[in-house]
DNA sequence: AGCCATGCACCG
DNA sequence: CGGTGCATGGCT
């Protein structure tokens, strides 16, 4: 299927809150089989590419999206991580729990943007979200809120 | 599978 | 020499 976003929500260490000095954040493989990123090759070790991406406000970025694969050449790693984000993460001041979307690219940019989370946003094991206000007044099914 | 963590190379 | 990212190991 050829989604034209796909979003991720930031972990901890995607953002340096862990003080990780990682830099990036880790693909799930359903986002990377998807192919919305370049597709990199297996048979080589580590393959990689630049991304190059403008945001909403027209600032462009340069991530790396690399395919630490070394579990095909005897060693442990299989993961797809986009780096060289900091810049990126630090400008917008990007935390655990927010979300950064990515836009399939129109030409040589991929489009990125980033959506704040919600304050006492939580997700039930059902899936349905809800968000707490004060008082304690919730509201259910925030899909229009966004 | 995903997240947390780190030794070291590189670079200002 | 301090900050950053690479490449990798480790833990859940």
């Amino acid at each position: 299927m050829m989604r034209s976003t796909v979003e991720k929500v930031l972990s901890a260490n995607d953002t340096g809150e862990t003080h990780a000095h990682q830099a990036g954040l880790l693909i799930p493989k359903n986002i990377a089989r998807l192919e919305f990123f370049p597709k990199l090759d297996p048979s080589i070790k580590n393959p990689r590419c630049v991304i190059d991406l403008r945001d909403a406000a027209g600032e462009e970025w340069t991530f790396n999206y690399i395919y630490y694969n070394n579990a095909l050449f005897g060693g442990t790693r299989n993961e797809y991580r986009l780096t060289s984000m900091t810049e990126f993460l630090r400008h917008y001041d990007l935390k655990e729990g927010d979300t950064v979307v990515f836009k399939r690219p129109t030409g040589r940019f991929y489009g990125v943007d980033y959506r704040r989370k919600h304050q006492g946003l939580t997700t039930f094991p059902s899936g349905r979200k809800v968000l707490k206000l004060s008082g304690n007044w919730i509201i259910l099914d925030t899909d229009d809120l966004s």
